[in-house]
DNA sequence: GATGAATGAGTATTCATTCAT
DNA sequence: CATGAATGAATACTCATTCAT
């Protein structure tokens, strides 16, 4: 799988870098307009050259934007795990979930367009352009969920919260933000730090003692 | 406010009873394929006549969207002033907040494909659609603008966040339900006091004590 | 299946009336240009319609071009089958091919472009489209066939012709004419009893006391 | 005359054998796939190359298929002649036609995908591409004219039968074969026999005493 | 009120052709 | 000589929209 990595402008042949700045300009204009408003030829215009380029490229709509789909997911996760092996061993689990979002949110806000179209349609792409995508989905729900278990493990998860209805409620509130967040509407440092103690305090217990008071 | 609100069962003459089928039907679409792949034909479909119906009704698709879409936001609106309004005058902020999040999850997960449909497509519509639909967005996010206020006003707000953020985070998790939330996932029921929990402590303070009810 | 037999300018409702006004231009353009030459404006020119009309009428234009392909070989079977019918009885086998050598002349040179169309491009077109064709262009073999049998049994072809190859020669000869036939090289009746006279010789033994010479 | 016999093994320069080697893919495809389904892409497939490379030796697509067509009814006509100049002086006349019968068939069946492409498309390629090949047709079409009036001089053609249409009639039966022809339809020769019988008989007047022989 | 019939403006895709290398 | 890369012109097909009935 080429190209699978999105690399701005690094990659070697010319023809190399014109397929990334297809796949870069079909997440730009896919993460705006959407699934099914999403034109070649506007994904041309926005790649600088005509539409017919794209099939030389691409075998067709379809396997472009499943292209994109993919490797926003698939960068999301890879960055994430990273983000997560970086950290030391011994690192308190509402740590690592604190990393988590830190790494969703950057991905999300500044750092790629695959990822926000990712986000935003993974919800409108016909089944049958979702087969690598779905596993990439699941890969990443995963690592989610192993961080949600760790810290219910360590009862930082408070125990009136149904775990998985958290995660995603966790994840949409990060998810979301591609709807509306604006550099205007702070740094993507404020973003980061309002939204860690945002998710921190949703899922953790009163501090002390409460072990015992588990069940109300 | 002829058709403003759907009302499913009360219309008056038969045309505005088919009016209302055609702006359920699209809205019922909208919520599943988005702005760019609603087609007519479906809305029809599901409308139980042609297409061509629609233009008795509706200047043009976008009209026919735009309705659907006011409608959406404005009823969500109606509804959280209402269940506000109907609380007692002295009701606590965070818990005037857990209503609004229990109509709001309500609106989107149980009674209305507007919601749904406005909620999913705010994003991405084109700005001639939005004009009415700026104005009601502005207002329901004065509303709860305003719970966040008197929340904060109390101490109820940790002061490690930034309100208007924290807001958009706690609007994202309710909105992003949409995209995922399924009966197979839990009911309403569950769905609306996670949700609750989830909100009161990703906002709150850490708390002296704890006196506030989540049931009204 | 309607409109399987093209009724040029007789059926009931205006909407049967175009649809045979497009099936007629398809078979007269593709009749001309060929299966891969034949487009769909010229056929809507023809037709004098603009093309996306003819999706009302037809799923694709791959169907247009099956119903034509179709029609053609089916017409020229039923008629066929119709003047053999109409035979007396006790007809000798050799006339009975006399009669099934004008019957289909006729057709290809004066009646149809739809046997025309059948005829010159029955080896071009894509197998998925020759579903129905294929199973009356076996049909009408098998008459072709039956006719030589009957021939044959009676010592009307010659011993030293191989059936099947005559007929596909006969056939060959006929089929043929479409491309280079044109009133100017004689009237059709010329025409018939030409190749009447030419394909009756080119079967016949020596009239009398052939029977005995049957292998040189 | 450079290139316009494809000698497929004895060319010069490697540039005249690839320029050959495009000719014979072209004549390939374009037997199969008719005038307007033939595609470059298919061509320079089957000739190892990649499209541009054509323009290399071929002004345009169509100066390509135009060469093709040429050669093809161009080697029809020489080899006939060659067959004809071959025979002893004193041949009768419906020897000859049979000889004719023989390497038109020949040509067509076994040796020959110009003749195959020149024969099925003659009747598909737009007129500015038939300048030179209509000449030829024409040449070949004298040499048939020739052959029939010498018959019919000797009384060896029907009296019921119109020349200039049982010569139509005759390459008709043969032309035709392209399109139905297959080894496991039996052997050339079989083919070739069977096809010089039917035309032998199909044109001759009664015989008082046949002395013909058939093979030469 | 509602529909059948038709159309114009797009939109993905194909293909011959060009051109720099 | 030959190819990789790119493009313009076509072409099938979709869809919102119109209009006579």
């Amino acid at each position: 799988m080429p190209a699978k990595l999105p690399a701005p402008e690094s990659s070697d042949t010319k023809a190399q870098r014109t397929r990334t700045r297809i796949l870069n300009a079909a997440a730009q204009v896919l993460s705006v307009k959407g699934y099914a408003g999403t034109r070649l030829t506007d994904i041309a215009d926005q790649a600088e050259l005509r539409a017919p380029a794209i099939y030389y490229y691409f075998k067709s709509r379809e396997d472009l934007i499943e292209e994109v789909m993919f490797c926003g997911i698939s960068d999301l996760r890879t960055y994430l795990q990273d983000a997560l092996d970086a950290l030391p061993p011994d690192t308190a689990p509402m740590d690592r979930i604190m990393t988590a979002v830190e790494s969703h949110l950057r991905h999300e806000l500044e750092l790629s367009d695959y990822a926000r179209a990712s986000i935003r349609n993974s919800g409108q792409i016909p089944g049958h352009l979702k087969t690598r995508q779905k596993k990439e989905e699941a890969a990443y729900d995963r690592i989610w969920r192993g961080l949600m278990k760790d810290a219910a493990a360590e009862g930082q998860i408070r125990a009136d919260l149904n775990p998985p209805l958290a995660q995603a409620l966790v994840l949409g509130a990060l998810n979301w933000t591609a709807e509306w967040w604006h550099p205007r509407r702070g740094s993507v440092e404020t973003m980061v730090s309002n939204a860690q103690v945002f998710v921190k305090h949703s899922l953790s217990p009163v501090p002390k003692k409460q072990r015992t008071t588990r069940r109300r």
